[in-house]
DNA sequence: AATTTAATCGTAATGATTATCATTTAAGAC
DNA sequence: GTCTTAAATGATAATCATTACGATTAAATT
């Protein structure tokens, strides 16, 4: 979504154009490659205005999400925002390192088949993380991302429940 | 895993068995189908020992989990933690009003072909989220649920990047 | 039973997020 | 362009989950 039909669908929203809004939309949009964090949100935008609250930006983060303009995702200890990179449902391929997401050609849920009875699906999660081929070179993989790594078997034998 | 091997799996690796540690993990194992947050085990806990302190538990809840015996999520605003149903690598269904936790015939993995040229993959996470039909009765969906539910849309026009 | 040191407790600190309320300002009416 | 009004903001304090610290307790080993 561009930058002007943005600031329209705010506006036919009853949302009004404030100067905050607009600079915290545009950073967003400058960033719609990567989850940035409400800490790098501020900390970019208070170079420029040194008054902006972190109030404001959580404000407004939580009514662009609660409109549905924005996808909230957490890892590596933190929450972090992002405006899609496009309207279409995917998921992400998302660098722990960094936060960089790479949109996947593949969504799990037509597959799924064993839904159990009288469950009301809402919505669903699918992220592969790892490190990207740039930030390889030179970080290490912080130590969340092994401890927390689940160990993968192959064989089935759960009964379900 | 049941009580007593569960048990000695934590002494093999050189931890010993406190009567606090006990305590977590027979709860935790008495609570396999459901996620649980750190405050439920504390209350739950707390009643049979006023003097189980936060720092235990979360200590507790981290060796666990850095040992490999616990799975994280987090959804409707907290922290969750439980003991896997069963050894085998698989993900959930997940009544986000219960916690409580179906397990599905479905892993994505290996229907994903395009990984980002040098991306490593360190974990997935592949959630359905929804209401169980014992939540149905009784409950609402939690407005946090409603609001960030993605829209599903079909056609595909990302330019990937 | 004595020794060793991991584990615990009580408490304080931290960090992220949320709440309050006086003040500012965008948007629409005149 | 000025006026009106309610949304948005900023400064500050509060809350909540989680982590850190140092003294004490208690598993495990001898
Ligand atoms: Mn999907
Ligand atoms: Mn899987
Ligand atoms: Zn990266
Ligand atoms: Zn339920």
């Amino acid at each position: 979504m561009q930058r002007e039909e943005f600031f329209e669908s705010l506006k036919r929203k009853g949302y009004r154009l404030t100067g905050r809004r607009k600079e915290i939309v545009d950073f967003l949009l400058s960033q719609t490659d990567r989850y940035i964090t409400a800490k790098e949100l501020i900390e970019h935008l208070q170079k420029r205005h040194p008054t902006l609250s972190f109030e404001t930006v959580y404000r407004n983060l939580h009514t662009l999400r609660d409109e549905g303009f924005i996808e909230e995702s957490r890892f590596a200890g933190e929450t972090r925002f992002r405006i899609p990179c496009c309207p279409t449902h995917h998921h992400h391929f998302v660098c722990i390192s960094c936060g960089r997401t790479y949109v996947m050609d593949h969504c799990p849920m037509p597959a799924v088949e064993d839904i159990p009875e009288g469950f009301t699906v809402l919505q669903h999660r699918f992220e592969i993380f790892g490190i990207c081929a740039g930030c390889r070179q030179g970080r290490e993989i912080p130590d969340w991302a092994e401890s927390r790594t689940p160990t993968e078997v192959t064989s089935s034998t759960c009964p379900k429940h």
